[in-house]
DNA sequence: AGTTAAATATTACATTCGTAATAAATAGAG
DNA sequence: CTCTATTTATTACGAATGTAATATTTAACT
């Protein structure tokens, strides 16, 4: 199975996804207030995030320049599948079902779903 | 915010979902085995759903019997709130989006929004 | 009433996570 | 060459989790 990377780091890992390498001070200033966190918070998620392997750094002088070892969509289909095997038997149409029965299903939802399934159906 | 069910605690709630009122060797004998769990880890998980107040329980002479005080629809709701929140900002359309792309949307899946579309649009 | 068996309650212990503080290394200033 | 500032590395610590072992209570048997 995939890395296991917890919340406060996929926070890390998503400013790394947007814009890559970086150094830990670039990182610092794109998280750090967001989240209220101590800059050596935010080394310790690095620091945790490269022991994981999902991340690398080259060191560029006296700086580390970071970036993700892992793709974006990578993480968000392990992830998926994860939540959906955990709660809804890995049935996508379970999850969905079970939204439209809760009405969370807005008018926005329903339009975006349409599109979705004509460009499925269409290739 | 609802209360925070861990993975194994879930499998105990799946358990009085399906069933419930159970006394603690009921859920043993259902639980156990096919997680490779003693029995004292089923009653650990217990008494950590009862601290949490997300079961309940009566006792009858020596035994407790137990039934769940969240119910299944709701803990699936914040569930998937926390899930779409986390990864896809919320938005169905965009995890189902992500879904699309990777190709993981079969045709049952096709089917099952379909009807879903239908059935949300005429009520 | 004392002993045992069954059930519940308490305690344990390693890992991960959130959140950092402190220590060490090293490049540059004087 | 020594001091200081910057950057990285190590250590910390409480809460939650997975996974149990041990202790206590209590009903029932002898």
């Amino acid at each position: 199975m995939s890395i296991a990377v917890s919340d406060a780091e996929k926070i890390i890992l998503d400013a790394l996804w947007i814009e890559s390498p970086l150094t830990a001070e670039q990182i610092v200033d794109r998280v750090a207030a967001v989240n209220g966190w101590e800059p050596t918070t935010v080394r310790t998620l690095l620091n945790r995030l490269m022991k994981k392997e999902a991340i690398a750094a080259e060191r560029v002088e006296r700086k580390y320049h970071y970036r993700p070892l892992i793709e974006r969509s990578a993480f968000l289909k392990s992830e998926s599948q994860a939540f959906l095997g955990r709660l809804f038997d890995g049935k996508l149409a379970s999850f969905v079902s079970h939204f439209a029965e809760d009405r969370q299903l807005g008018a926005k939802d329903i339009e975006a779903l349409k599109k979705l399934i004509k460009e499925a159906e269409s290739d």
